[in-house]
Formats: structure tokens, C-alpha cells, sequence
DNA sequence: CTGAAAGCGCTTACAG
DNA sequence: CTGAAAGCGCTTACAG
């Protein structure tokens, strides 16, 4: 079927394309009666102007890019999966569209320049990433072609890089974790740590050395282990270093997240350890399975709705060129005792 | 910065645009030397193909939209927040790119117009539809305007209609839930139907009514009642229920879905009434929180990623003109038992 | 093997 | 208020 042109609009209307295009625009200057004419012969041969006529011209694409930085990972966590829902509806409610793709394999040059690609041919105004390591080269490269860049959890020296808007976490919860177990009276505090190539796991595991040192706390290498984001790293690292632990446990394992808390919790399970009566756990996130699981998990919550809205509308305002836009945003955890944790000064 | 064009890289490289657009589009006739020589200036450069100009020429934009008929409303559900992340990967694996956006109220006007136009401005190939209830006119209105048009959970009485390809539950599933039941010595069951404006609700619902025929069960009018797809309205659905019953209740209530049931378990918990020893409840679906709610629900579950794989991957072959494609699929569930039926039978 | 030319559908000064 | 013309960046017959 071909489709209908504003040249075919004009010629049924009796009038040239330039006044088409100044009805189709809402421009002010097209008598009422024209307007009129014009609209019907539209909506009754279903006009729509394509879109390529229109970007040809540097009309803005309205659409916002999203980058996933790893492939078939994401849709198993309900949690990470909310995130995008929150950039669609946030787009949406800016009437632009969201064109998002998940990357197989990022260190493949193939996937970075299909990144490239995709900013460069105008699809997009603007492009937000999910799970970028700190050194991504690619971020840089986009910022240097002049491209708006919007970041989740992602590191950075210089603070106001124009044309990069990001959203982190506040890394003081670590530490606060650290002084919530002492207040209990744990002094063997063990800690899973994340993926350092993140930087919200780097800063949260120097909140946990804040944490040792202003209470006071041995720091034993045996009780430092390195996970990952998921649960599958938590449950591998729990294991290894609860049974490098012989006899020695530790009171208390700090996850660097939900995620990786609930597979301490299968660790501990597999191990015969209870939780809490044998060791408590304390995770960060806010994951909706933290509320279910058995005990529930006494973690730090963060608003991951709030922090995308808020990433995305002002990478949006970014792209439509307004000032003083927010360019770097830390969100606070809010803590939340539920009943993993237990009070060794209670016995 | 003014980007670079095919008409820059021709002549830095010295050539025509037509080589530099066999070169960029790996034509085979043009000699090896040449081909270096453009690559060369192509990489150097930083060129890529602008989208309006391949659009233009008819260039597929490899690009399936997705359209959520609701807004602010998925992203608080973990289970319909993973649909996305599992089209997404889909698409990503056959190099395509999603385009996806919420609708803020299908009933406007102003929504079907966002959806035809989406379409006919030629951004995508083929759309898919979550959340069309039976009579959305849009859906017929595209596929007269030869558009592609992908649909989970869509009613149809005729099959096999040309580009329109769906994905729907076997509702025998409700069937099985009262037989299921009524094996457990219940005679008196309870339904909490769905939105019956969805397909998959009207299927559960008749096949509810078949299981109540099938084992001789009295079908009473107070005790089937409608809620929706939530939490929320399964909620509110049994609360009204239970209290209409006064002291004659049902000893188990079907929910339409998991999400429905556990706004059962609510109002059975806020009412007093214990599961499973006061009232079994049984679910559909396979919500991951069904594992860790307490008792765990019993259910059936459907594998949605393989759904939505599925669905993405038809409508790709039907945009890529592969022939043969199977149009319409359905998916069955899989019986879970869990904790949250009580064997009456045991007494 | 390769270039000149036409054309895809739109918008925007420009001229009237 | 409105039309003719130029131009946006690409691809594709066509001619050589």
C-alpha cells in the first residue's frame, strides 16, 4: 500500500505542501478556513508526515535512548527489570519515546560502536545507560560527539561535565550499616562486597572501612570477599568465605545488596546456619523480595523510581535546552530494621 | 558540530557517493582497494549513515514498538515489569531496536491517534500490543492499514488474519484449579474473576464454570465476584466477598491470578482468617513473590519469557517476510503445588 | 567497476 | 496569506 504524502494532501486539498506543512505544525499564520480544509483531507486519508521528511529537516527524533550493558541478565531481577518501566513512564509523560536495546557483550567492539551507530544516526536526542563500568570509554567518546549522556551508578573525578546527567547513590549507608551492627553488638562483621568496576560498590565498600575503623573494628581479610550484583556472586562468595571461616564465623555479613543478600541467605541455609540466631544479615536496595523473604531483610531502601523519573527528566531537559539543570544527583538510603539482624546485647 | 556526510567521506575519499554508499552497505561490486580506501576515510571520520535518508529510500528502521495500554500502573509490578526486559533481549538478539511507550488513557482519542502515528511515520516495523482489551479498535484499524501487529493476551475469534500474530494462555488452567480443589474434598469454592474486558479472564472464567458443572458443584451468585489484574482489586474483590458471606464461606477461593491472590491473602489476613487451615486460595500465573509469600501459593505457572520471545521473534519473521510463521500460540501452565491449599480430605 | 542524476517526504526561507 | 524552489542525506537504477 502506498502511503499518503503531504503532496497527495495538497493536491486533494487544492493548496501547495508548504501550507500543509505550516496546518500539520499548528504555524499561526493559515486562515481558519484553510486550516479547516486542510484537516479534513488529513484525517480522511489518514496523514501522518513520516518521520524522515522530518529528521532530514533537524526536527528533534523525541526519543530517548537506553543502554542495558549486558544481554538475557536483566528480566530474572524484578527489581532491575522496574527500572525501565520508570524511564518509559517518564517518557511518556514528556511525550518522547524510549528506544532501548540490551548489549551482548560490551567489551566486543561490535557492541560499542552499534552505540555510536545509534546516536549517530539521529534516532535518538539523548541516550541513558544501565551498568557501565567506571572506565567505559565509550560515555567519553559520546560526550566528545557532543551527545547528551545520562548515567545510573556511574563513576566520575569532575563534577558538571556538560552534556552528562547522572544518578547515584548515596555511599554513606555502608557506614551506617557498620554502626547499625555495632549498636547491636556484633564486633565480628564480615562484608560481601561488589563488582568494584561499579561505582556505587566502590563507594560502599569504603563506607564499610569508614565504618570498621570509626568503631574500632578489626578489618580481617578472610571476612572481605568479593561478589557481584546478583545473587548467584552472593550465594558463590557467602559460601567461600563462610567455609574459608572454619570455626571463626563472623556474627554478621554486610551484602553489598539485596541481591547478593538473599544468596547469603541460601549460603547460610545450605550451611545449617540460621538467620538471625546464627548470623545476621543486612543488605541495601530496597528489593520488594526483602519484604517476603524469610526473615525479612533489614536493609537500606532506595526510591529507584524517583531516581529514574528524575534521570530522565533531566536528561530530557538537557536535550530541549533548558538551564540550570540538576547535572549530578545523589539519592539517600533510608533504613529499614525488619528481621535479619539480631541484638547479641539482648542475651 | 555539523555531522559528517556521505558527500564529506566521497570526496576526503575521492569518490562518488554512490561507491561510499556500496562500501557503507557491503556491496559486492566494488574492488577490494577501493573498498580500504573508503573505510579508511569512514573510520577516520566517525561516519555514519544518517536513519533519514536510508528511511527515505525504504530502509526497514529495524526497529518493533511496544505499547502499554496504561501508565504509571506496570512499573510497581515485578512480574509485568520483566515482560519488557524479556522483548527487549529478544529484539536485541535479532539486532533489532525496541521503541516502547505507556499510554496514559486508552480511551482518549488522543492515544489511538499516538499509536497510528508511530506507525505510519514509519519509526517502527511492527508494533505489540500489552494490555488491549477485546474491542481495542486500533488493533483492527492497523492491520487494515497493512501495519504488523504483535498481541499478548488479545481475543480473536477467526484465526490466522494476516499480520497479526498473538500469544494467549490455554485457560484449561481453571478447569484444573477446580478439579484440583474438589480432589482436596472443596465443595464450596469461591472465584475472584478478573477484568473479563481481557481475553484470558473471559477463558479463565468459562472454565471455572466448567470445572463447577464437571464436578456437580453448586456455582453460587455471592460467591463469584470480580476484581481486575491487582493486587489492589483482588483485595478489594474478597474483602466484599467474604463479608457478604457472613458465616457462610467458602472453603477456597480461585484467583484469577497470583497478583489477585495476594490481595486475597490480605483481606483474609485483615478479616482473621488463616490460609490454608481457614481458606485455601490458588493463583495463576507464577509471580515470583508466590515463592516467598507466606504460605508460598499454589499456582500454575506460564514461562512469560518464553511468551514474549516467542511473540517477538513471529513478528520479526512476518516483518522480514518470512513465510509460514505460526500466528497464533498458546501457552500452557504448569500446576505448582504449594502451601496454600489444605486437604480437607486429611480431617 | 563507477559516476551523474533522479527521487524519497518533508520544512523553510524567500518572494510575492 | 501562500506558492515555487531549494535543500536536508541517502539509495538506486541507468549509462558508460
Amino acid at each position: 500500500m502506498k502511503s499518503v504524502t503531504s503532496n497527495d494532501i495538497a493536491r486533494i486539498a487544492g493548496v501547495s505542501r508548504s501550507t500543509v506543512s505550516r496546518v500539520v505544525n499548528g504555524y499561526p499564520n493559515v486562515p481558519e478556513k484553510t486550516r479547516r480544509k486542510v484537516m479534513e483531507v488529513i484525517e480522511q486519508y489518514h496523514y501522518y508526515p513520516q518521520l524522515s521528511g522530518q529528521l532530514l529537516n533537524g526536527t528533534p527524533s523525541r526519543t530517548i535512548g537506553m543502554f542495558w550493558m549486558a544481554r538475557n541478565h536483566f528480566a530474572v531481577d524484578p527489581l532491575i527489570s522496574s527500572f525501565v518501566m520508570n524511564v518509559i513512564d517518564a517518557c511518556a509523560e514528556r511525550n518522547y519515546l524510549l528506544l532501548t536495546c540490551t548489549l551482548d557483550d560490551i567489551n566486543r567492539d561490535g557492541s560499542r560502536n552499534f552505540i555510536r551507530k545509534t546516536f549517530m544516526e539521529r534516532r535518538i536526542d539523548a541516550g541513558i545507560f544501565i551498568g557501565a563500568t567506571n572506565d567505559e570509554r565509550v560515555i567519553d567518546q559520546l560526550i566528545e560527539m557532543d551527545q547528551i549522556v545520562g548515567l545510573f551508578d556511574y563513576y566520575h573525578e569532575n563534577e558538571n561535565v556538560p552534556r552528562r546527567l547522572t544518578a547515584n547513590f548515596d555511599g554513606s549507608t555502608a557506614e551506617q550499616s557498620i554502626d547499625y551492627l555495632y549498636s547491636l553488638g556484633h564486633r565480628k562483621i564480615a562484608v560481601i562486597d561488589g563488582d568494584l568496576s561499579h561505582i556505587s560498590c566502590v563507594n560502599r565498600h569504603e563506607g564499610y572501612l569508614r565504618g570498621f575503623r570509626k568503631n574500632n573494628l578489626t578489618i580481617r581479610n578472610k571476612w572481605f570477599s568479593f561478589g557481584g550484583f546478583h545473587y548467584q556472586s552472593g550465594k558463590d562468595a557467602a559460601l567461600e568465605m563462610l567455609k574459608a571461616c572454619g570455626s571463626d564465623l563472623p556474627t554478621a555479613i554486610c551484602a553489598n545488596n539485596d541481591s547478593t543478600a538473599f544468596g547469603v541467605y541460601t549460603a547460610c541455609r545450605e550451611l545449617g546456619l540460621r538467620i538471625p540466631e546464627d548470623i545476621s544479615v543486612i543488605g541495601a536496595d530496597g528489593h520488594p523480595y526483602g519484604l517476603t523473604c524469610s526473615p525479612p531483610l533489614t536493609t537500606f531502601t532506595f526510591d529507584f523510581r524517583q531516581m529514574f523519573v528524575s534521570l530522565t527528566n533531566r536528561v530530557i531537559d538537557t536535550v530541549e535546552g533548558k538551564t540550570g539543570v540538576l547535572q549530578d544527583e545523589f539519592f539517600p538510603g533510608t533504613f529499614v530494621e525488619r528481621g535479619s539482624c539480631r541484638n547479641l546485647l539482648d542475651c
